[in-house]
DNA sequence: TAAACAATGCAATGCAATTGCAGGCGGCTT
DNA sequence: AAGCCGCCTGCAATTGCATTGCATTGTTTA
Protein backbone atom coordinates (compact mmCIF):
# COMPACT_ATOMS: atom_id res chain seq x y z
CA UNK A 1 0.00 0.00 0.00
CA UNK A 2 2.54 2.59 0.74
CA UNK A 3 4.17 1.28 -2.27
CA UNK A 4 1.61 2.86 -4.05
CA UNK A 5 1.88 6.03 -2.55
CA UNK A 6 5.65 6.39 -2.85
CA UNK A 7 5.34 5.51 -6.71
CA UNK A 8 2.78 8.54 -6.76
CA UNK A 9 5.11 10.95 -5.05
CA UNK A 10 7.74 9.63 -7.76
CA UNK A 11 5.55 9.81 -10.25
CA UNK A 12 5.13 13.71 -9.56
CA UNK A 13 8.74 14.31 -8.58
CA UNK A 14 7.81 15.01 -5.10
CA UNK A 15 10.11 14.05 -2.96
CA UNK A 16 9.10 10.91 -0.74
CA UNK A 17 9.35 12.20 3.09
CA UNK A 18 7.86 10.22 6.08
CA UNK A 19 5.39 13.34 6.01
CA UNK A 20 4.71 13.66 3.09
CA UNK A 21 3.53 9.81 2.88
CA UNK A 22 1.79 9.67 5.90
CA UNK A 23 -0.19 12.61 4.53
CA UNK A 24 -1.18 10.99 0.97
CA UNK A 25 -1.73 8.06 3.14
CA UNK A 26 -4.54 10.24 4.81
CA UNK A 27 -5.79 12.22 1.97
CA UNK A 28 -6.27 9.10 -0.03
CA UNK A 29 -8.08 7.31 2.83
CA UNK A 30 -10.70 10.08 2.86
CA UNK A 31 -14.07 9.89 0.91
CA UNK A 32 -14.37 14.00 1.27
CA UNK A 33 -11.51 16.59 0.63
CA UNK A 34 -9.97 17.59 3.78
CA UNK A 35 -8.38 20.71 4.81
CA UNK A 36 -5.21 21.76 6.34
CA UNK A 37 -7.04 21.38 10.17
CA UNK A 38 -8.34 18.03 9.31
CA UNK A 39 -4.50 17.31 8.46
CA UNK A 40 -3.75 18.99 11.93
CA UNK A 41 -6.11 17.14 13.41
CA UNK A 42 -5.37 13.41 12.47
CA UNK A 43 -1.27 14.18 12.67
CA UNK A 44 -1.48 16.17 16.13
CA UNK A 45 2.43 15.83 16.67
CA UNK A 46 3.13 16.99 13.21
CA UNK A 47 3.98 20.63 12.84
CA UNK A 48 1.19 23.04 11.18
CA UNK A 49 3.24 24.61 9.28
CA UNK A 50 4.58 21.37 7.42
CA UNK A 51 1.48 19.99 6.78
CA UNK A 52 0.44 23.55 5.02
CA UNK A 53 3.49 23.14 3.12
CA UNK A 54 3.19 19.36 2.22
CA UNK A 55 -0.47 20.55 0.96
CA UNK A 56 1.13 23.45 -1.02
CA UNK A 57 3.89 21.02 -2.72
CA UNK A 58 1.39 18.64 -3.65
CA UNK A 59 -0.73 21.12 -4.96
CA UNK A 60 1.64 22.80 -7.45
CA UNK A 61 2.98 18.93 -8.43
CA UNK A 62 -0.68 18.47 -9.48
CA UNK A 63 -0.97 15.41 -6.99
CA UNK A 64 -4.22 17.20 -5.48
CA UNK A 65 -6.32 20.77 -6.39
CA UNK A 66 -7.19 22.85 -4.00
CA UNK A 67 -10.70 23.37 -3.52
CA UNK A 68 -12.69 27.01 -2.61
CA UNK A 69 -15.88 26.02 -1.02
CA UNK A 70 -16.31 29.34 0.93
CA UNK A 71 -16.13 27.69 4.41
CA UNK A 72 -12.87 30.23 4.89
CA UNK A 73 -10.82 27.15 4.56
CA UNK A 74 -9.28 25.49 1.50
CA UNK A 75 -9.94 21.84 1.48
CA UNK A 76 -7.79 20.02 -0.99
CA UNK A 77 -8.44 16.47 -2.72
CA UNK A 78 -6.30 14.13 -4.49
CA UNK A 79 -6.75 14.29 -8.59
CA UNK A 80 -7.87 11.74 -10.72
CA UNK A 81 -5.80 10.13 -13.52
CA UNK A 82 -4.21 11.90 -16.12
CA UNK A 83 -5.83 15.04 -14.41
CA UNK A 84 -4.63 18.09 -15.36
CA UNK A 85 -6.38 20.45 -13.06
CA UNK A 86 -6.84 22.45 -16.42
CA UNK A 87 -10.37 24.07 -17.31
CA UNK A 88 -11.33 21.35 -19.76
CA UNK A 89 -10.67 18.63 -16.38
CA UNK A 90 -12.42 20.86 -13.96
CA UNK A 91 -15.51 19.19 -12.13
CA UNK A 92 -18.15 20.14 -10.05
CA UNK A 93 -17.99 20.69 -6.21
CA UNK A 94 -20.63 19.69 -3.37
CA UNK A 95 -20.21 21.15 -0.04
CA UNK A 96 -22.93 19.66 2.53
CA UNK A 97 -24.62 22.01 4.56
CA UNK A 98 -25.40 19.30 7.40
CA UNK A 99 -21.99 17.37 7.28
CA UNK A 100 -20.06 20.08 6.22
CA UNK A 101 -17.99 17.86 4.21
CA UNK A 102 -17.28 18.94 0.78
CA UNK A 103 -17.35 16.45 -2.19
CA UNK A 104 -15.71 15.91 -5.74
CA UNK A 105 -18.17 15.03 -8.15
CA UNK A 106 -16.04 13.98 -10.99
CA UNK A 107 -18.85 12.91 -13.44
CA UNK A 108 -20.38 16.19 -13.15
CA UNK A 109 -18.56 18.07 -16.08
CA UNK A 110 -18.80 22.06 -15.65
CA UNK A 111 -21.30 23.27 -19.19
CA UNK A 112 -19.15 25.53 -21.42
CA UNK A 113 -20.85 29.49 -20.46
CA UNK A 114 -21.29 31.45 -23.26
CA UNK A 115 -19.06 34.84 -22.32
CA UNK A 116 -19.58 38.47 -23.52
CA UNK A 117 -17.37 39.08 -26.07
CA UNK A 118 -13.44 39.62 -25.59
CA UNK A 119 -13.90 37.54 -22.34
CA UNK A 120 -11.51 35.17 -22.38
CA UNK A 121 -11.86 31.95 -19.60
CA UNK A 122 -8.81 30.20 -18.09
CA UNK A 123 -10.27 28.56 -14.79
CA UNK A 124 -13.61 28.03 -14.01
CA UNK A 125 -15.35 26.67 -10.18
CA UNK A 126 -18.54 25.86 -9.52
CA UNK A 127 -19.64 24.95 -6.18
CA UNK A 128 -23.07 23.59 -5.36
CA UNK A 129 -24.48 23.96 -1.84
CA UNK A 130 -27.05 21.81 -0.11
CA UNK A 131 -27.78 18.04 1.64
CA UNK A 132 -25.30 15.64 0.42
CA UNK A 133 -26.63 11.49 -0.17
CA UNK A 134 -25.47 10.72 3.30
CA UNK A 135 -27.35 13.25 4.99
CA UNK A 136 -30.91 13.53 3.18
CA UNK B 1 -29.91 61.19 -8.09
CA UNK B 2 -30.08 60.70 -4.14
CA UNK B 3 -33.35 60.45 -3.90
CA UNK B 4 -33.21 57.51 -5.96
CA UNK B 5 -30.69 55.91 -3.90
CA UNK B 6 -32.99 57.20 -1.11
CA UNK B 7 -35.56 54.97 -2.59
CA UNK B 8 -33.63 51.92 -3.16
CA UNK B 9 -32.96 52.00 0.75
CA UNK B 10 -36.70 52.72 1.93
CA UNK B 11 -38.01 49.81 -1.20
CA UNK B 12 -35.71 47.46 1.64
CA UNK B 13 -36.88 48.74 4.85
CA UNK B 14 -33.16 50.04 5.33
CA UNK B 15 -32.68 53.35 7.10
CA UNK B 16 -31.42 55.85 4.92
CA UNK B 17 -28.26 57.22 7.00
CA UNK B 18 -25.80 59.77 5.33
CA UNK B 19 -22.73 56.47 5.32
CA UNK B 20 -25.54 54.41 4.17
CA UNK B 21 -26.42 56.74 1.08
CA UNK B 22 -22.94 57.38 0.38
CA UNK B 23 -21.81 53.95 0.49
CA UNK B 24 -24.99 52.96 -1.79
CA UNK B 25 -23.65 55.80 -3.85
CA UNK B 26 -20.20 54.26 -4.27
CA UNK B 27 -21.57 51.03 -5.15
CA UNK B 28 -23.83 51.79 -8.01
CA UNK B 29 -21.44 53.98 -9.76
CA UNK B 30 -19.33 50.99 -9.42
CA UNK B 31 -18.84 48.66 -12.75
CA UNK B 32 -17.38 46.23 -11.41
CA UNK B 33 -17.91 44.45 -7.67
CA UNK B 34 -16.69 46.23 -4.52
CA UNK B 35 -14.88 44.76 -1.41
CA UNK B 36 -14.63 46.15 1.83
CA UNK B 37 -11.52 47.76 1.25
CA UNK B 38 -12.63 49.31 -1.62
CA UNK B 39 -15.07 51.43 0.35
CA UNK B 40 -13.06 51.80 3.36
CA UNK B 41 -10.14 53.42 0.67
CA UNK B 42 -13.37 55.68 -0.89
CA UNK B 43 -14.32 56.71 2.21
CA UNK B 44 -11.11 56.93 4.62
CA UNK B 45 -12.69 59.07 7.07
CA UNK B 46 -15.25 56.45 7.62
CA UNK B 47 -14.92 53.75 10.38
CA UNK B 48 -14.15 50.34 8.59
CA UNK B 49 -16.33 48.17 10.60
CA UNK B 50 -19.20 50.87 10.05
CA UNK B 51 -18.70 50.10 6.35
CA UNK B 52 -18.39 46.63 7.37
CA UNK B 53 -21.85 46.57 9.18
CA UNK B 54 -23.23 48.76 5.93
CA UNK B 55 -22.11 45.99 3.67
CA UNK B 56 -24.06 43.25 5.63
CA UNK B 57 -27.41 45.22 6.35
CA UNK B 58 -27.82 45.54 2.51
CA UNK B 59 -26.77 41.93 1.87
CA UNK B 60 -29.47 40.68 4.49
CA UNK B 61 -31.90 43.13 3.25
CA UNK B 62 -31.66 42.06 -0.41
CA UNK B 63 -30.27 45.04 -1.55
CA UNK B 64 -26.99 43.70 -2.74
CA UNK B 65 -25.39 39.89 -2.77
CA UNK B 66 -21.95 39.12 -2.09
CA UNK B 67 -19.77 37.26 -4.24
CA UNK B 68 -16.27 34.64 -3.28
CA UNK B 69 -14.52 35.02 -6.31
CA UNK B 70 -11.44 33.23 -4.45
CA UNK B 71 -9.42 36.04 -3.79
CA UNK B 72 -10.10 35.90 0.16
CA UNK B 73 -11.80 38.76 0.39
CA UNK B 74 -15.43 39.17 0.03
CA UNK B 75 -16.98 41.39 -2.94
CA UNK B 76 -20.68 43.04 -2.86
CA UNK B 77 -22.42 44.03 -6.17
CA UNK B 78 -26.11 45.21 -6.10
CA UNK B 79 -28.68 43.22 -6.71
CA UNK B 80 -30.71 43.42 -10.00
CA UNK B 81 -34.20 44.57 -9.85
CA UNK B 82 -36.48 41.62 -8.53
CA UNK B 83 -33.30 39.67 -7.67
CA UNK B 84 -34.29 37.24 -4.63
CA UNK B 85 -30.84 35.82 -5.00
CA UNK B 86 -32.43 32.50 -4.59
CA UNK B 87 -31.01 29.49 -6.78
CA UNK B 88 -32.89 29.79 -9.59
CA UNK B 89 -31.87 33.57 -9.62
CA UNK B 90 -27.96 33.31 -9.44
CA UNK B 91 -25.79 34.39 -12.57
CA UNK B 92 -22.27 34.23 -13.29
CA UNK B 93 -19.67 35.92 -11.81
CA UNK B 94 -16.18 36.75 -13.88
CA UNK B 95 -12.76 37.33 -11.90
CA UNK B 96 -10.22 38.86 -14.26
CA UNK B 97 -6.81 37.95 -13.73
CA UNK B 98 -5.53 41.33 -15.08
CA UNK B 99 -7.41 44.27 -13.24
CA UNK B 100 -8.47 42.26 -10.39
CA UNK B 101 -12.06 43.06 -10.79
CA UNK B 102 -15.12 40.65 -10.00
CA UNK B 103 -17.84 41.50 -12.38
CA UNK B 104 -21.64 40.35 -12.28
CA UNK B 105 -22.81 38.29 -15.74
CA UNK B 106 -26.59 38.82 -14.94
CA UNK B 107 -26.83 37.50 -18.50
CA UNK B 108 -24.94 34.13 -17.75
CA UNK B 109 -27.34 31.88 -15.98
CA UNK B 110 -26.05 28.90 -13.99
CA UNK B 111 -27.52 25.81 -15.48
CA UNK B 112 -28.95 23.01 -13.58
CA UNK B 113 -26.42 20.51 -12.56
CA UNK B 114 -27.03 17.05 -12.30
CA UNK B 115 -26.21 15.76 -9.41
CA UNK B 116 -26.16 12.21 -7.72
CA UNK B 117 -28.73 10.52 -6.06
CA UNK B 118 -30.48 12.11 -2.59
CA UNK B 119 -28.10 15.25 -3.29
CA UNK B 120 -30.40 18.08 -3.04
CA UNK B 121 -29.22 21.68 -4.34
CA UNK B 122 -29.66 24.83 -2.23
CA UNK B 123 -27.28 26.81 -3.34
CA UNK B 124 -24.78 27.33 -6.43
CA UNK B 125 -21.83 29.82 -7.05
CA UNK B 126 -20.13 29.81 -10.19
CA UNK B 127 -16.66 31.67 -10.48
CA UNK B 128 -15.27 32.34 -13.95
CA UNK B 129 -11.51 33.24 -13.85
CA UNK B 130 -9.84 34.94 -16.96
CA UNK B 131 -9.49 37.88 -18.85
CA UNK B 132 -11.96 40.22 -19.16
CA UNK B 133 -13.16 42.57 -22.32
CA UNK B 134 -11.19 45.53 -21.37
CA UNK B 135 -8.07 43.86 -20.45
CA UNK B 136 -7.79 41.24 -23.73
C1' DT C 1 -40.01 64.70 27.03
C1' DA C 2 -38.64 60.10 28.24
C1' DA C 3 -38.02 55.56 27.00
C1' DA C 4 -36.78 52.44 23.34
C1' DC C 5 -34.37 51.36 19.53
C1' DA C 6 -30.89 51.77 15.84
C1' DA C 7 -26.47 53.35 14.08
C1' DT C 8 -21.81 54.55 14.86
C1' DG C 9 -16.90 54.56 16.59
C1' DC C 10 -13.24 52.38 18.79
C1' DA C 11 -11.00 48.40 20.79
C1' DA C 12 -10.18 43.77 20.73
C1' DT C 13 -10.40 39.15 19.12
C1' DG C 14 -10.59 34.98 16.02
C1' DC C 15 -9.08 32.41 12.40
C1' DA C 16 -6.77 30.97 8.30
C1' DA C 17 -2.94 31.91 5.37
C1' DT C 18 1.73 33.15 4.78
C1' DT C 19 6.64 34.33 5.55
C1' DG C 20 11.44 34.41 7.85
C1' DC C 21 14.89 32.07 9.77
C1' DA C 22 17.62 28.57 11.86
C1' DG C 23 18.53 23.76 12.54
C1' DG C 24 18.47 19.01 10.64
C1' DC C 25 19.12 15.50 7.41
C1' DG C 26 20.43 13.21 3.28
C1' DG C 27 22.86 12.98 -0.91
C1' DC C 28 26.88 14.28 -3.60
C1' DT C 29 31.61 15.83 -4.47
C1' DT C 30 36.30 15.86 -3.69
C1' DA D 1 35.77 10.29 5.40
C1' DA D 2 35.03 15.05 5.48
C1' DG D 3 32.82 18.79 3.73
C1' DC D 4 29.36 21.12 0.93
C1' DC D 5 24.73 21.94 -0.56
C1' DG D 6 19.89 21.72 -1.19
C1' DC D 7 15.66 20.29 0.52
C1' DC D 8 12.74 19.47 4.50
C1' DT D 9 11.25 20.62 8.99
C1' DG D 10 10.02 23.24 13.24
C1' DC D 11 9.15 27.36 15.64
C1' DA D 12 8.17 32.27 15.84
C1' DA D 13 6.02 35.97 14.00
C1' DT D 14 3.13 38.50 10.91
C1' DT D 15 -0.41 39.51 7.68
C1' DG D 16 -5.14 40.00 6.13
C1' DC D 17 -9.81 39.68 6.48
C1' DA D 18 -13.83 38.78 9.19
C1' DT D 19 -16.29 39.33 13.42
C1' DT D 20 -17.74 40.71 18.09
C1' DG D 21 -18.24 43.65 22.53
C1' DC D 22 -19.21 47.76 24.44
C1' DA D 23 -19.89 52.51 25.16
C1' DT D 24 -21.70 56.57 22.80
C1' DT D 25 -24.52 59.06 19.81
C1' DG D 26 -28.54 59.77 17.06
C1' DT D 27 -33.37 58.74 15.79
C1' DT D 28 -37.98 57.10 16.40
C1' DT D 29 -42.01 56.53 19.06
C1' DA D 30 -45.12 56.27 23.08
MN1 LIG E 1 -12.36 17.88 -6.98
MN1 LIG F 1 -23.61 39.28 -9.18
ZN1 LIG G 1 -23.66 15.59 4.20
ZN1 LIG H 1 -9.80 42.97 -16.54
Amino acid sequence: MLKNLDKLLQDKNIRPTAMRLLALEYISSQQTAVSLSDLEAAFHRADRITLYRTLKTFEEKGLVHSIMDGTGSVKYALCEEGCECAPEDMHVHFFCNKCQETICLPKSRIPKIPLPDNFKQEEVSLVIKGTCGSCS
